[in-house]
RNA sequence: GGGCGGCUAGCUCAGUGGGAGAGCGCCACAUUGACACUGUGGAGGUCAGAAGUUCAAUCCUUCUGCCGCCCACCA
C-alpha cells in the first residue's frame, strides 16, 4: 500500500469521483441489510417521493440526513436499513395523466377505467424511475432492493385489509356531509389538504327587505352568487338591532322567496352588518347553522363549479323543499353559468333591483387546492368517512407518555394540538388513479364491504338474496395509503421477520407541513393495527427558504433544483454538506444559501490535496492505520490526536442528537483549519518526519470516517488511497474515540505556540515586513523549530530567553509578542516608526481600557463576594497579564518616538 | 384571534451569565513542493428597542417593534 504512489490529479473531481463509487457501493451490495435480531435495529421507512416528483431541495434536507444517519448507524454496528419507496400520488398523478389525453383529444371516460388505468402503469413505469436515479446521483444509499409502491399488490392487500377492518368495527362510514370539492379536479380534498391564499376582493352588503314591506336586514357577504341557496339570516341573539326581526322573515330579492331570521352564537357581532345569510350547502360555518336549527340545505353550485337549480342532496321533507323548488324557474336564468361569472351577473342584477347597498373592497382569504390551486367550493356530497376521534385518542397518548417523541419537542405541541381538534377524515376520492374502494352496492344500494369481489357476491347473496353488485368507482385518499408505510412495506399483514424486527422503525424524518397529513395518521393507524407505535422518534426537518425569506416553490419560481444548479457546480457531496451546514435544529426556516455549497466544495478539494500532501511523504506510510508509539508522538501529534478524539466526540453527539449543522461545524473547522493549516504544515518544519506519515494517514483516515455520513464520497476516494481495513468505508467501523489517545496538557501547550505564531505573524504584517525581511526574536524559547518555521523562516541572531516551564502559555505568548516588538523597535531596519508608533498607541489605549474595566470589577464588594471563585480567580490573571502587555506597550511607544 | 420561530459584521449565519465569532464579500501582502478551488494579515458590530432580575445581561424575565411560519367557522 505504501509502496506505489499515483501521482493524484491537483484537482478533485466529483464527477467522476461520485458516480464511479456510487456504482461500486451497489456493487458491493452495502446498502443492503437483513433483519438481525443479534445488532441492535435502526430502521428509517423513506417518505415516499410522488412518482411525478424530481428531486427538490427539500429532499437536500429532509432525505440527507435519513442517509446520513443510516450510514452513521451503519458504522456502528448496527441493523441500519433505509427503506424506499414511491406513492402513487393520486391527485397529482391523475392531473398528469389527464393533461396527456386532453392533448390526444382523449379523456378518461372515453377511454374507460380500464384503459386508463393500463396508461397509467405505463406512465409510472417509463417516469416512475426518474427520482430514484436523482437520489442515487445525491449519493442516497436506501436498501433498493426492498423499494416499494403503494399501489403494489402487497401494500394494496394491507390498504384493502385496513378498510375492512376499520368498516367492520365501525370506524368507516358513508355519509353526506359538506365537503372541499375542488371543481377542476373533479374530486373532494381532507381538510388538510386545503390551503389559504390571500385575495383582494370585496364585501357585498344586500338589502333583504322584510316580508311586511319593511327594511329587513343588510347582510355582508363574499359570495353573492350562492344567495340563491340562502335559507335564513343569522343575527346574534344579543344583537339589540335585530332583536325583533327574529323569528319575522326576510324576502330575498329577485327571486322574492321568503326566509326566516334566526338567532345563532356563530355570529361575530362586530363584523359587517352583524347579519349573515345562510347558505348551508356552500359554506361550512353556515352549514353548522343549517344542522343546529334544522333548515333546509338546497344545493345552487354542482360539482362542475357552474350554478344549478336547487338539487336536494339530503332527503328533506316536502315542505321544507316546496319554496325553494317553486322558485327553480327563476334560477335557471344563472344555471349553467360558471360560479365568478354568475358573481359578476348578480352584483350586476342585484345592483339594477336595488338590493345592493354598499360594495366595499376587502382583503381576505379563500381556500384553494394544495393540489391543483382550484378555488376549493364547500359541497354538499355523499362520501366515506374515517371516524377519528377513536383512533386519535391512543395516538395522543403515546405522545403524552413519551413513547413518541419530537426533535425538536415543539412539534410535539403542534401534534398533540391537531390530535386534539381531531375531525372526521374524508377518504374517498372521485379519482381513478389509487386503490378503489372495496366497496360494492346490490341494486337496492345496499352497501357490501369486502376483501374481493368474490367475497362480496358471497356476503351478498347471504345477506341480501342478490349477487348482483356495481363497484364503487371512488379510490381512496392518497395519504390512506402511506399512512399505513412503516408497516406495510414491512410485509404486513403477512407476518414477517422484517416486522418482527423493524417495527417500530427508530426514527421518522419529515418537514412539518406533513405533522398532521402524514405522521399523525401513522401512529394513529400503526397504533390500531400493530398495537404499538410505527416509529420512536419524529424529526423535523426545516422547510427551505430562498436568502429574501420566502419559501421556496415551483409557482415563486425561486426553488432551486438541486440535480441542475447543485450537483453539477458543487457535486454531490458539496451539495449536501452545504445543506446540512445550514441546519439548525432550533430554526424552522433554512434560508438556503448557495456559498455553503460551494465553501464545502472547496473543502473537499482541500481534503484531496491534503491526502495528495500525506501520500507524497518521502518516508512513506505504514501499511495499516496505526500509530507510533506514544513516547515517540511530537507535540504536534499529541495536539492533533487529542483534537481530533475532541472533533470525533462533537460530531458523535451531534449525530446522536439530530445537529447536523453542528457536525458539519465540527468537520469543517478541524478539517480545513485543525488539520490543514495547522497539522499538515507543522510537519513540515524539522523535527516531525518519524512520525507524521503514520500521523497524517492516521487521522486522515479517522477523519474521513466521521464525514462520511454526510460526504460519502471524497471521503470513500480518500480512504481508499490511505492505509485502511476493508473494502469500503461505508461498512467500516465508526471511528472509536477510546481508541485515540488524547494529551490534554500537551495540547494546551501547543496552543500557546500557535497563539504565539498567530501573534508573531501579526506583528510582522503590522510592522509592514515581508516574509524574508529578517527578524529578531527575544523571549521564551516555544518549540522554537515550530515558531521559526511558522512564523520566522529567515530568523537570525535569535536568543532565548529561559521561561518557566509552568508559566501560563498564554501569557508566554503574550510576552512572546512585546518582546518582539520592543526588538523590531530597535533592530529591524524596514520598520516605519509612524506606524509602530500608531500601533502602540492602540495597544496602549485598548489595555488601559480592559485594565480599567478589570480592576472596577475586582474592586466591586459584590463581585468578589458573590461570584464563583474560580471566575474572581480568572478575572485577577486576566488584570495581571493585561498589566504586562500594557507596560511592554508603552515602553514600545517610548522606544518608537 | 391563538400558537411558534427569528432579529448578532455589507450578505448568510454560529455562539456564550464574566474579555463579541465563522464563511463569503472587501483591503493589503505572499506564488519553485499538498492545495490560487491557496496561504498570511487587516478593516468592519451601542448583539432590534425599552424595562426588570443579577455583583455582572448580547445571553434569563416582561413589554414593544419588525420579518416569517402554523392553526382557527369573522360571512
Amino acid at each position: 500500500m505504501s509502496a506505489a504512489r499515483p501521482e493524484l490529479p491537483k484537482t478533485y473531481d466529483p464527477d467522476e469521483v461520485e458516480p464511479r463509487l456510487y456504482r461500486r457501493s451497489l456493487d458491493l451490495g452495502v446498502f443492503h441489510e437483513e433483519p438481525d435480531p443479534a445488532r441492535p435495529p435502526f430502521v428509517i421507512s423513506m417518505p415516499p417521493p410522488n412518482i411525478t416528483g424530481r428531486a427538490h431541495i427539500g429532499h437536500g434536507s429532509t432525505y440527507t440526513p435519513m442517509d446520513a444517519l443510516t450510514r452513521y448507524h451503519r458504522m456502528l454496528g448496527e441493523n441500519a436499513d433505509w427503506i424506499p419507496g414511491q406513492d402513487h400520488a393520486a391527485i397529482a398523478t391523475e392531473s398528469v395523466l389527464l393533461r396527456e389525453l386532453a392533448k390526444e383529444g382523449a379523456t378518461r371516460e372515453s377511454l374507460g377505467r380500464e384503459r386508463y388505468l393500463e396508461r397509467a402503469w405505463e406512465w409510472r413505469n417509463l417516469y416512475g424511475g426518474i427520482i430514484d436515479e436523482q437520489f442515487q446521483r445525491l449519493g442516497f444509499g436506501p436498501d433498493w432492493g426492498r423499494e416499494r409502491f403503494t399501489m403494489d399488490p402487497g401494500l394494496s392487500a394491507a390498504v384493502v385489509e385496513v378498510f375492512v377492518r376499520l368498516y367492520d368495527e365501525g370506524l368507516i362510514y358513508r355519509g353526506t356531509r359538506l365537503v372541499n370539492w375542488d371543481p377542476e379536479t373533479r374530486s373532494t380534498l381532507s381538510d388538510a389538504e386545503v390551503e389559504d391564499e390571500e385575495r383582494d376582493t370585496f364585501l357585498w352588503h344586500l338589502r333583504y327587505r322584510a316580508e311586511d314591506g319593511g327594511e329587513g336586514v343588510v347582510v355582508a357577504t363574499t359570495r353573492p352568487e350562492t344567495y340563491l341557496g340562502d335559507v335564513a339570516v343569522a343575527v346574534h341573539p344579543d344583537d339589540e338591532r335585530y332583536r325583533e326581526l327574529i323569528g319575522k322573515n326576510v324576502v330575498l330579492p329577485l327571486v322574492e322567496r321568503a326566509i326566516p331570521v334566526i338567532a345563532d352564537d356563530a355570529v361575530e357581532r362586530g363584523f359587517g352588518t352583524g347579519a349573515v345569510k345562510v347558505t348551508p350547502a356552500h359554506d361550512p360555518t353556515d352549514y353548522e347553522i343549517g344542522r343546529r336549527h334544522d333548515l333546509p340545505m338546497p344545493t345552487v353550485i354542482d360539482f362542475d363549479g357552474t350554478l344549478c337549480a336547487p338539487v336536494w342532496r339530503y332527503d328533506e321533507t316536502p315542505e321544507k323543499r316546496a319554496a325553494i323548488d317553486a322558485q327553480g324557474e327563476r334560477m335557471r336564468a344563472y344555471a349553467g353559468l360558471d360560479r365568478f361569472e354568475a358573481r359578476r351577473r348578480l352584483v350586476d342584477d342585484l345592483r339594477a333591483a336595488g338590493a345592493l347597498v354598499k360594495e366595499e373592497p376587502y382583503h381576505t382569504t379563500i381556500p384553494v387546492s394544495s393540489r391543483s390551486g382550484a378555488v376549493i367550493e364547500p359541497l354538499l356530497s355523499l362520501q366515506w368517512w374515517v371516524r377519528m376521534a377513536t383512533l386519535a385518542a391512543p395516538a395522543l397518548a403515546a405522545y403524552r407518555d413519551g413513547r413518541i417523541r419530537f426533535v425538536p419537542e415543539r412539534f410535539g405541541r403542534t401534534y398533540a394540538a391537531m390530535l386534539e381538534n381531531i375531525r372526521d377524515w374524508n377518504v374517498s376520492r372521485q379519482v381513478w388513479w389509487g386503490h378503489q374502494l372495496p366497496v360494492w352496492y346490490t341494486p337496492d344500494d345496499e352497501v357490501v364491504v369486502a376483501r374481493s369481489e368474490h367475497d362480496a357476491r358471497r356476503i351478498a347473496r347471504e345477506r341480501y338474496g342478490t349477487d348482483e353488485l356495481r363497484r364503487d368507482p371512488d379510490t381512496l385518499d392518497t395519504w390512506f395509503s402511506s399512512g399505513l408505510w412503516p408497516f406495510s412495506i414491512l410485509g404486513w399483514p403477512e407476518q414477517t421477520p422484517e416486522l418482527a424486527h423493524w417495527y417500530p422503525n427508530q426514527v421518522m424524518i419529515t418537514s412539518r407541513d406533513i405533522i398532521f397529513l402524514w405522521v399523525a395518521r401513522m401512529v394513529m393507524l400503526g397504533m390500531r393495527f400493530l398495537g404499538d407505535i410505527p416509529f420512536d422518534t419524529v424529526f423535523v426537518t426545516p422547510l427551505v427558504f430562498d436568502l429574501h425569506g420566502r419559501k421556496m416553490s415551483k409557482s415563486l419560481g425561486n426553488a432551486i433544483d438541486p440535480m441542475t444548479e447543485l450537483v453539477p457546480r458543487y457535486g454531490a457531496d458539496g451539495t449536501r454538506f452545504g445543506i446540512l451546514r445550514q441546519m439548525r435544529l432550533e430554526s424552522q426556516e433554512l434560508r438556503f444559501d448557495e456559498r455553503y455549497c460551494d465553501e464545502a466544495r472547496r473543502f473537499a478539494n482541500k481534503l484531496w490535496n491534503a491526502l495528495g500532501y500525506t501520500l507524497s511523504r518521502p518516508e512513506g506510510l505504514p501499511r495499516a492505520s496505526v500509530l507510533p508509539p506514544a513516547s515517540n508522538l511530537t507535540l504536534a501529534d499529541r495536539w492533533i490526536l487529542t483534537e481530533l478524539r475532541r472533533t470525533i466526540d462533537t460530531v458523535t453527539r451531534a449525530y446522536d442528537g439530530f445537529e447536523f449543522g453542528v457536525a458539519a461545524d465540527a468537520l469543517l473547522q478541524f478539517g480545513w483549519y485543525t488539520f490543514c493549516d495547522w497539522y499538515v504544515e507543522v510537519s513540515k518544519a524539522p523535527g516531525q518526519e518519524k512520525t507524521r506519515g503514520a500521523v497524517l494517514s492516521y487521522v486522515l483516515n479517522a477523519f474521513v470516517r466521521a464525514m462520511h455520513p454526510i460526504a460519502p464520497f471524497v471521503t470513500e476516494e480518500i480512504w481508499l488511497h490511505l492505509p485502511h481495513d476493508g473494502a469500503t468505508i461505508v461498512t467500516a467501523s465508526w471511528p472509536d474515540t477510546a481508541e485515540i489517545p488524547e494529551f490534554p496538557e500537551d495540547a494546551e501547550r501547543f496552543t500557546a505556540v500557535m497563539a504565539l505564531v498567530e501573534r508573531l505573524r501579526n506583528a510582522r504584517a503590522e510592522a509592514g515586513l515581508g516574509p524574508k525581511d529578517p527578524l529578531a526574536l527575544s523571549g521564551p524559547q516555544l518549540e522554537p523549530e515550530i515558531v521559526e518555521y511558522l512564523a520566522l523562516p529567515s530568523l537570525v541572531n535569535a536568543r532565548y530567553e529561559p521561561v518557566a516551564r509552568d508559566g501560563a502559555p498564554a501569557e508566554a505568548a503574550a510576552n512572546g509578542v512585546a518582546a518582539l516588538r520592543e526588538r523590531l523597535a530597535s533592530v529591524a531596519p524596514k520598520i516605519d516608526a509612524t506606524l509602530l508608533r500608531e500601533r502602540y498607541a492602540r495597544d496602549v489605549t485598548r489595555l488601559e481600557a480592559e485594565v480599567a474595566r478589570l480592576e472596577k470589577k475586582l474592586g466591586n464588594a459584590g463581585f468578589v463576594e458573590r461570584a464563583k471563585p474560580e471566575v474572581v480567580q480568572g478575572e485577577r490573571d486576566k488584570l495581571a497579564a493585561y498589566e504586562r502587555d500594557l507596560e511592554r506597550a508603552r515602553a514600545g511607544l517610548a522606544a518608537a518616538r
